[in-house]
DNA sequence: TCCTTATTGATAATAATTATCATTATCAGT
DNA sequence: ACTGATAATGATAATTATTATCAATAAGGA
């Protein structure tokens, strides 16, 4: 993000925070400058160790208050990569989209039929990345937890 | 999953197990049998709990070592939800596509003009849900990383 | 069946997250 | 600009999750 960006991003933040009956602190600002100022997502640990070097640090309980704050208000979102464990599920060939409700954590696995490569190849092109793998998941709720 | 689907799932993972150089033990079974036979996710757990209502349950410890070499050798893969926190990125209006560098975790927030509409109302047909959100996240490496 | 050694379980060590509470700082109302 | 009510902070204790250690055990080839 530019720095005029971030910027902008601030000011809609605190817009609202306070349309929200929060408070703008120095503590919550910085945050969120970290976040907004970020080329990559960032933990909560590293978001308080960044702060380390600025001239006033966080205490690590604000970082996590504030994230949870900012989660709230639909600010923030979290991003998931391989590594990080939310539950375990078999490997099956050639399924790779997943469907789960989020009242009873049911899964159910779908045949994948997007056209994802096509989209890859655009995405290759224009960022010059190489794509290698990809998730495509879908939440909501399930037969049993509608009725 | 179907208990002859576990069945035949567990005799799978055992060959592999086996062609790996690694021993099948009472343990590891409980695990993949726990894993096979679930409706959801699991997380660690979640599975050492439920092996607590078994005659003999698991160590704690080798729940975690069995689905490390389980997913060394390709036959679970994580699940990620919306609350579990692998980093934070600002919510931008109407991007929801993701695109993350393995090496340097840089990430990219790309335009969705994929037709996830139309694989979402047929989704919802065919398995009863309601979808209220999606996540599409690509991984790979960037230029940066490649060079 | 025996023997080698991979694997286990108990537990200690580490790391991450959440809860507690006296002190501090925001900001609405003068 | 000042004041006061109280939201928010930071330090730290408590909790929870994950990883490392090591003597005892059990898998599976000979």
């Amino acid at each position: 993000m530019t720095p005029s960006n971030v910027e902008q991003v601030l000011n809609t933040w605190q817009d609202s925070l306070h349309q929200h009956g929060y408070r703008m602190t120095r503590p919550r600002r910085q945050v969120m400058e970290i976040i907004a100022a970020s080329e990559t997502a960032l933990t909560p640990q590293e978001i308080y160790q960044k702060s380390l070097e600025l001239e006033r640090s966080l205490g690590i309980a604000s970082v996590y208050r504030t994230l949870e704050m900012l989660e709230e208000l639909g600010l923030i979102q979290q991003i998931h990569q391989p590594g990080g464990c939310h539950g375990i599920w078999p490997t099956l060939e050639g399924h790779k989209h997943h469907l789960i409700c989020r009242d009873c954590g049911q899964m159910q696995v779908i045949e994948g039929n997007v056209d994802i490569d096509g989209y890859i190849t655009a995405i290759e092109k224009q960022t010059g990345y190489r794509v290698d793998d990809h998730w495509l998941q879908f939440f909501g709720r399930c037969d049993g937890c509608l009725n």
